[in-house]
DNA sequence: GCATTTTAGTAAGATATCTTACTAATGTTG
DNA sequence: CAACATTAGTAAGATATCTTACTAAAATGC
């Protein structure tokens, strides 16, 4: 639909005439990639969380035990390439794992800078549990699209990460 | 590129047969559209700010700045829902604002609920200067695309968010 | 017109995310 | 080997985001 002619009855000449193109502006903005994805992002933790209520996980912590699970032992910094987060946002997370006690962490003893992360058993049994409503929570965001268009929107978001991916400093 | 079938020496048979099938799991992971779209508004904030470091303004100040200068007045409500942001957000980022004068916040003498927001002579500035370097980072952050690409993913991103659109309790 | 409900906003607390700056341990180099 | 540089991690502080719970004001309904 086109911007209305008809404007709301309280707006002077001289406010109409800023309002028109901030009108447009607007409408861009919400279509700015920057606009999207932080909805969508939002959107895609919104359909996380709901799925997975009662387990009480958070996306970057389900994130972290799936890596850990594929990698352990593995050490903070190496988490945090794999996740693509800065160190910092990584020991945080760690911490908190650590607290629920769903992985421990260990100095290395062959490099005592390193802390070494293991899954408990406990955090096997909540990723385990965590696995299926996960899924169903990627397949109902997905649902939107067709079978084609699910593909080519995973295809271009591959892309848009590593074509702009600026090696964060972590 | 195939998954590579030489393991590091220093897995016994056990973890491997474990080790293998969460490899996969990791690989799934980080083509979830949950990891895929933390990920791209990791990126896409990152081009935003490194094209405005000197203005010192984020990308959510930018969008609230947009908004004011299309709808202003307009209370906290109104700009959460064109935000999608839900009330308590959005009281923050208005407080942010509002510290640093680029806004500024006044009771509405017909409803002593709302707070009726207005850009100042600086928030207005602000806005202008900004508007340059942010459509910059956008474009730089669309140049992995050719035309079409970028036209198909903002289509298909904006099919997504609003496909998936729970209706937060703002 | 008063009681109930709804609405706008704030408060408090949690997680995620980043930056800058620090400590401790390891590595490198003359 | 000692000085310097690099690396792993933590600390502190900022913004963004959500939830739950509260206050105050307006709207609604009998």
């Amino acid at each position: 639909m086109a911007v209305s002619a008809r404007l709301p009855e309280d707006m002077t000449t001289k406010t109409r005439a800023r309002t028109d193109s901030a009108q447009q502006e607007l409408k861009e903005l919400q279509l700015r990639p920057g606009f999207l994805l932080r909805r969508a992002h939002q959107v895609s933790s919104a359909l996380f969380m709901e799925a997975t209520t009662a387990l009480n996980v958070t996306t970057t912590q389900f994130g972290m035990l799936t890596i850990l699970a594929a990698r352990e032992p593995i050490d903070q910094i190496g988490i945090a390439k794999l996740m693509r987060l800065d160190r910092s946002t990584t020991g945080l997370v760690v911490k908190n794992l650590e607290d629920r006690a769903l992985i421990e962490r260990v100095t290395d003893p062959e490099d005592r800078r390193r802390r070494l992360l293991r899954l408990t058993a406990e955090g096997r049994r909540l990723l385990q549990a965590v696995k299926q409503p996960a899924k169903a929570a990627h397949d109902r965001g997905l649902s939107v699209f067709n079978a084609e268009e699910a593909k080519s929107f995973i295809a271009l978001l591959t892309r848009f990460v590593d074509g702009n991916d600026s090696e964060r400093q972590s």
